[in-house]
DNA sequence: GCCGTTTTCGGCCCGACTGTTTTCAGTCG
């Protein structure tokens, strides 16, 4: 991961030089490839089989050796001594790119964020050529939003977090048992503080340890049990230490939410108990009381058991007190996925490559659904194209007798609300996805109306990413969501549960309107590489956290049934 | 930078939008 990453910043640094299209995008991809790789990128250098990846050529090879042998790279260490890094955190903001960045830098010595709002405010950047008092505006809103933004992470990049320190607190000597609590553990989608649970005798020794490692900065409290540090990302990171008689009632509390945690606390009182984080005494004698699970905590307070992910006082304790839990939707009940993308528009395995990720996830079907001819970035398909990969796909389904291969795209809703092929060339589709990918600044009407024209055509089956959000990067688009979903229940059309962590889109909030109104929901990777399969984990904590069932779900359907709904 | 049954050079990357212009550069997906 970590060298992944060192290319895509050679890539930013070497835009911001102004160097060939070409070498910055080789770059990308070769970062791309990187973090795809389905075994450690260690382990397939030294085995020689890192030249064997497409977009990994001879020198970008020698560079990973580079950083695998020595731990650095050249040309990142050069350009990083030329190019002030803080200069690249300036590109995130709209509107701004490499030139505009340069052209700030180089007229004005802006180099931060600081410097450049201050420039702003004097009404400097206006004076520049190109740039006038609009996108002088733009950027200080840009700015404000950045501000605002409170330091939390999207889940993945939190849960990668999460792993790195639990990971560094396991290996410490004392250290009997680590637990990642929190919002992390009811996957919320975003996470603002990282809650770790260590179970220990020397408290104090371990929390001084753990303050050690480098990705932790200021403390913001601390507690002789217990300390919250500020990370190098802005995200809060919590550290409790507990004896292991405290273990369990540490975990309900830590868990969360602090509104259903209450409630327990609340319940417990009614009984006869005193629940804290130490403990549950009983109030009559003050003796403790003794358990060996979570499920005994809830089994005292006359309650079923409660996942993480329902707790967050959405009437999943009165539920629970009543039997009427759902039976949960599990990442197990997944039967295949319906949105994927392959080396045929922008993804980077083959349908081989994909298909063979897919049955060692014991998925029984897959839909390959590259993009349509509109989508040039993406190297979308012509018709002709897209009805050789409909051969390829044959061929390769007739070579399977227990997995079922689906012809499929991801066809673009246009700016004007058609779409992307002719309905002729839809109909020869198994899986039509219809998505957003231009005019996100449309307004709510015309966006709206633009997807609604989608639902309303009879080969469509699902609609992707219905609201376009990019989690902590990009606001969804304008649309009406409650009219796409009455739509989607008048004309028996599916919506997505988009499972990338950069995305988890459609929402919880919508997921459960949408469930409630009759709409069958399809929980899909968009994977752009078979180790990006894996991220349906994602998907399946949306649907959970609405609470969702197997039934509700389009691909947790045995194949006849969804062949079925299907129409095929 | 990478890539190759058009193979060691010359392709690979495109159109819309915006704000700034007076004919277009820069950004974005």
């Amino acid at each position: 991961m970590e060298i992944a990453w060192v290319f895509y910043e050679i890539a930013d640094l070497l835009e911001f030089k102004g160097e060939d299209f070409f070498k910055i995008r080789a770059y990308r991809r070769a970062a791309r490839a990187i973090a795809g790789l389905e075994q450690p990128v260690t382990e397939m250098y030294a085995s020689g089989e890192l030249k064997k990846v497409p977009g990994l050529g001879k020198n970008i090879t020698g560079k990973i050796g580079e950083l695998i042998t020595t731990g650095e790279c050249k040309l990142h260490q050069e350009l990083k001594e030329e190019i002030p890094p803080s200069l690249l955190e300036l590109m995130t903001l709209p509107g701004l790119g490499p030139k505009r960045v340069r052209l700030l830098y180089e007229r004005l010595g802006v180099s931060s964020l600081a410097e450049l709002e201050e420039a702003a405010r004097a009404r400097k950047v206006r004076q520049l050529p190109g740039m006038g008092s609009k996108t002088e505006q733009e950027i200080l809103r840009g700015i404000v939003r950045l501000k605002n933004k409170v330091n939390r992470l999207p889940l993945g990049a939190a849960r990668e977090l999460a792993l790195e320190l639990s990971a560094y607190l396991d290996q410490m000597a004392g250290v009997h048992r680590v637990t990642v609590t929190g919002e992390l553990r009811r996957w919320s989608p975003l996470v603002g503080s990282v809650d770790l649970l260590v179970v220990a005798e020397n408290a104090e020794e371990i929390i001084e340890a753990f303050l050690i490692h480098p990705v932790l900065g200021d403390i913001l409290r601390r507690e002789k049990d217990r300390v919250q540090v500020l990370s190098r990302w802005g995200v809060h990171v919590e550290l409790i230490v507990v004896p292991e008689e405290q273990y369990w009632f540490a975990l309900l509390w830590s868990t969360g939410s602090p509104a259903h945690y209450r409630r327990l606390q609340l319940l417990a009182w009614k009984r006869g108990w005193r629940l804290s984080r130490h403990g549950m005494l009983s109030r009559a004698c003050g003796k403790p009381a003794r358990v060996n699970s979570e499920h005994g905590i809830y089994g005292l307070l006359g309650l079923n058991y409660i996942v993480p992910e329902l707790r967050e006082n959405n009437g999943e304790v009165g539920a629970a007190a009543e039997n009427k839990l759902p039976r949960l939707l599990e990442l197990a009940d997944i039967r295949g996925d319906l949105h994927v993308h392959t080396n045929w528009s922008d993804g980077t395995g083959s349908i081989e490559e994909m298909v063979r990720r897919a049955r060692e996830k014991g998925y029984s079907y897959l839909a390959i659904t590259d993009h349509s001819v509109s989508l040039k970035i993406a190297r979308g398909l012509t018709v002709e194209r897209l009805l050789q990969q409909h051969e390829e796909i044959r061929r390769l389904n007739d070579e399977m007798e227990d997995f079922h291969l689906f012809t499929g795209v991801e066809v673009d809703i246009l700016a004007d609300g058609r779409l992307d092929y002719p309905d002729e060339v839809l109909a020869r589709v198994d899986v039509v996805i219809a998505s957003v990918h231009s005019g996100f600044k449309q307004d709510r009407d015309a966006i709206t109306r633009r997807i609604l024209s989608a639902i309303e055509n009879e080969h469509v089956d699902i609609i992707g990413h219905p609201t376009g959000r990019l989690l902590g990067h990009r606001e969804p688009y304008a649309v009406d969501v409650e009219e796409i979903i009455e739509a989607a229940a008048r004309h028996n059309k599916v919506l997505e549960i988009n499972a990338s962590p950069d995305r988890l889109d459609l929402d919880e909030f919508y997921v459960q309107l949408a469930c409630e109104s009759g709409v069958r929901l399809a929980i899909n990777t968009d994977a752009h590489d078979p180790h990006r399969l894996d991220e349906m984990i994602y998907g399946v904590s949306v649907a959970r956290r609405a609470w969702l069932e197997p039934r509700h779900i389009l691909n947790a359907l045995p194949l006849p049934e969804l062949l079925q709904v299907l129409g095929k």
